[in-house]
DNA sequence: CATATGATTTCAATTTTTGTTAAATATTGT
DNA sequence: ACAATATTTAACAAAAATTGAAATCATATG
């Protein structure tokens, strides 16, 4: 089974939603299953089925069966695209403290 | 000059979409002004100045008017909005890490 | 087998977003 | 005053995302 390229883009729509974002706040502490999501976030079960696959899309989440019920599924969180956003953060930040620091020293030598 | 609480939603939503992260990646290195933003990024005019009025809106961005002529609006980018994406980031992380251990000791007891 | 359960898919209606063209605003140079 | 420049706003159409309701799937249980 293929996994599609987290792309930037996707990750960050995927967050910009509250109930998707609570999701992945809820999944940080530990998998859960469908129903207790739709239950923990308030939505329909369709609805967070929704949400849920476009979850698993951007790879934020992956799906698993539990061997004892195979209609449950369980998610669980998917460090890698966070961590893919967490480095195009560091960079930004990164390069805006250089240019920072590069007016700071034009301001310097213009004195 | 009230400044709009800048709400994960409304950052997370503004960087989902290319062309204003383009934006974010441009302003990192240095202030720009409105056209050579629509330039750099190959929007029409019209186009990215309502992408910059969102940026504005949830305040990654901040604009100024430099004094030699009153007509170039210059952006510059502005770190807290970014600086609050990288906390939840970074408390999504730190959780995920503590659960996987404490399931890993888990699985340890159980043996 | 019949029925109940956990979850997903489909579909149509609605809303939101995005780009374009045309017009407006503000400012500068002649 | 007039024309040119930098940018924004408004109005509109096209494209994309969201949502609730009903239907469907797959699995479990009596």
């Amino acid at each position: 089974m293929k996994r599609k390229a987290a792309s930037l883009d996707a990750v960050l729509a995927a967050l910009a939603d509250p109930h998707r974002r609570r999701v992945v706040e809820v999944l940080r502490s530990g998998p859960q299953n469908a129903g207790e999501l739709s239950a923990l976030v308030g939505l329909s079960p369709p609805a967070m089925s929704r949400h849920l696959r476009l979850l698993r899309g951007c790879g934020l989440v992956s799906e698993a069966h539990p061997e004892f019920d195979a209609r449950v599924r369980v998610y669980s969180l998917r460090p890698q695209p966070l961590g893919e956003l967490k480095a195009w953060l560091e960079t930004t930040e990164r390069l805006w403290a250089d240019q920072l620091a590069s007016f700071k020293k034009h301001l310097e030598r213009g004195r």
